[in-house]
DNA sequence: AGCCCTTTTCCTGATT
DNA sequence: CAATCAGGAAAAGGGC
């Protein structure tokens, strides 16, 4: 597949993109309207049921989109349009090769290293992750100017395999975070992280959280008791109460987190969590 | 060790 | 009356 990517295709089929397009240039949609696309609705099991190599460009697009999202990176600060190719493509070109195109260096290395933990890809565990020295390695020898943000770049530096499950599912990870920790927390620890992951986990949920309003992210705690239990076993703590519980969450009020809704059992998530929105999953 | 943040625990009082 | 909500206070626990 490799010899198949000459030069010549590649560089032409990348040209007739404006270097500086951003991503609504380049796809003629807003953020929002891009999440109409075919693959959008449920980009996270499509994400973990395709092997990269066969990701179309707009996939390769998503999950930098989605990886943006989450480090809270302006999609318009970085040239899409030289992502304007499939994995496949990327993935097989020569480093050479890629080194011809501005920013083309950046993704060849992410997706040669996602490819190369493909198999542990979705199976989360820790030793999936590239070491410490392969992440020194892709530091390295990445070009100073190769615009990659920073943010970005530790993110996947981190983890590769494990960062992009996280940045999917769990949506947990702020640029801040990345930057002011130099890691990513997998453990999605925080109460309204679990609740959140719950309610985007039919198969998990079993009817314990449901949807009242998907787009205002308000949602109903049906079974308390059931939601109170599962945290508690999360946290190892048998004591635990939909009254303790609770009070945890009302706790994010204050930070924005969650917002009052005045309805008994309903809460609705507020501008300071994310991860939640459909079309940002 | 101390600080900070999140969560837990307990509580009182109000509301449904 | 029970369940839930609201929020104060204190403490625990973990990360840095």
């Amino acid at each position: 597949m490799l010899e198949s990517v000459t030069q010549s295709t590649f560089l032409s089929d990348t040209m007739v993109c404006d270097p500086l397009m951003s991503w609504t240039e380049l796809f003629g949609t807003t953020e929002d309207d891009y999440t109409t696309c075919d693959h959008q609705k449920d980009s996270y099991s499509f994400w973990t049921s395709i092997h990269a190599d066969y990701w179309s460009k707009h996939n390769v697009c998503e999950l930098l989109q989605s990886c943006c999202d989450q480090c809270k990176i302006d999609l318009n600060c970085i040239s899409f349009s030289h992502f304007n190719i499939n994995s496949l493509w990327l993935c097989n070109m020569t480093h050479s090769l890629a080194a011809a195109v501005i920013c083309g260096e950046y993704l060849y290395f992410i997706l040669q290293n996602s490819r190369m933990h493909t198999l542990s890809f979705f199976t989360d565990e820790e030793e999936t992750k590239p070491s410490n020295k392969d992440c020194n390695n892709l530091l390295t020898e990445l070009p100073p100017d190769s615009g990659v943000p920073s943010s970005l770049l530790t993110l996947f530096c981190s983890s590769v395999p494990a960062c992009v499950k996280a940045c999917v599912r769990a949506g947990s990870i702020s640029g801040q975070e990345c930057h002011s920790h130099g890691r990513i927390n997998l453990q999605n620890s925080h109460l309204w992280e679990f609740v959140r992951d719950l309610l985007l986990s039919p198969e998990e949920n079993c009817g314990i959280l449901e949807w009242e309003d998907r787009e205002q992210g308000i949602f109903r705690v049906v079974k308390s008791e059931a939601l109170a239990k599962m945290w508690g076993q999360k946290k190892k703590n048998d004591s635990m109460t939909y009254e303790k519980l609770s009070r945890a969450l009302r706790y994010y009020y204050k930070t924005g987190i969650l917002e009052r809704v005045d309805k008994r059992l309903v809460y609705k998530f507020g501008k300071n969590a994310h991860g939640w929105q459909e079309n940002k999953i």
